[in-house]
DNA sequence: GATGAAACTGCTCCAAG
DNA sequence: CTTGGAGCAGTTTCATC
């Protein structure tokens, strides 16, 4: 997926990150453009896969408090169908935002949401139970959120400039 | 922030997470309701501040190969300045996409991109120069993309439904 | 790239049931 | 909650420069 980018590209991702729902219309003026070439780039931005949809954020605030927390899962053993099994196990659960395997040390890092601690033993369990190759896991729980970013950093926009 | 929602408008939050330009005719069709009480609905999602706003998803995968990394880090002392001064440097960097306070021994873990392997490491020299308290750091690298939910999942929304 | 126009679709509000 | 409709705004395509 190799796309050279201006300018005017990334200013527009830019601003559709940040206002999903902008009128066509109105971002060709952002941009200083007229609509047509405008609605062509945005088209083409489209179909090279670049934006891959829009979608509502929601407040996490409003959903009351839940408990975030980061686990460190170690496996039983390294061969490759036991990374396939527990991978696929992890992206069925639903309390698991994000899985990510890490270099190193530490097999995974996993990115859980539960509405309590008492659920997120209960999730624990679970997959300790399903046979599904965890040996080992650490929990730590997060207390304060500090920053947690919602768009792509205007400076990584800029590397599409190639 | 208490609000209560019945499953229509959970339903639509859903719909709204996934497909967020979406035209407001066609979600009132798809929670099988008329325009006028679907778009009253809406209003009162985003009014109470449920729906934060609207964005593109850009895909990572278009970016081309940067590289993300999780650190941990320790600062020198606890006192509340200190953490103050260390969140809002952290705030201020473009590369963090993420940081958590953490419960346990470790005081805060960062969620990192940069183009490449040097340039996490510059951010860091230049983190460990501005004499924002950091004293030690650890280094995980990602090694692959588990899993990375891009929405609010389904089981979570429905506990707003109190 | 710009512009203007035409045909269409969707938006927002209003009235009435 | 429903339907229907009016007036307006935004979308998409087209032809022209």
């Amino acid at each position: 997926m190799r796309v050279k980018l201006d300018d005017r590209d990334i200013q527009m991702l830019s601003i559709l990150q940040k206002e999903g729902r902008i009128t066509k219309t109105e971002l060709a003026r952002r941009v200083n453009l007229s609509p047509t070439p405008c609605w062509e780039r945005l088209q083409h931005l489209e179909k090279v896969g670049l934006i891959e949809g829009y979608g509502a954020r929601i407040a996490w605030s409003a959903l009351g408090s839940q408990t975030l927390v980061f686990m460190e899962a170690e496996l039983n053993s390294h061969l490759a169908s036991d990374f396939a099994r527990f991978e696929k196990a992890v992206q069925a659960q639903d309390e698991v935002l994000e899985c990510w395997a890490l270099g190193g040390g530490i097999d995974y890092l996993l990115k859980v949401v539960a509405p309590s601690i008492d659920d997120y033993q209960r999730f624990v369990d679970r997959m300790l139970n399903a046979d599904v190759g965890l040996r080992r896991y650490y929990t730590y729980i997060v207390t304060k959120r500090v920053k947690d970013a919602d768009a792509v950093p205007e400076t990584l926009l800029q590397s599409l400039k190639s």
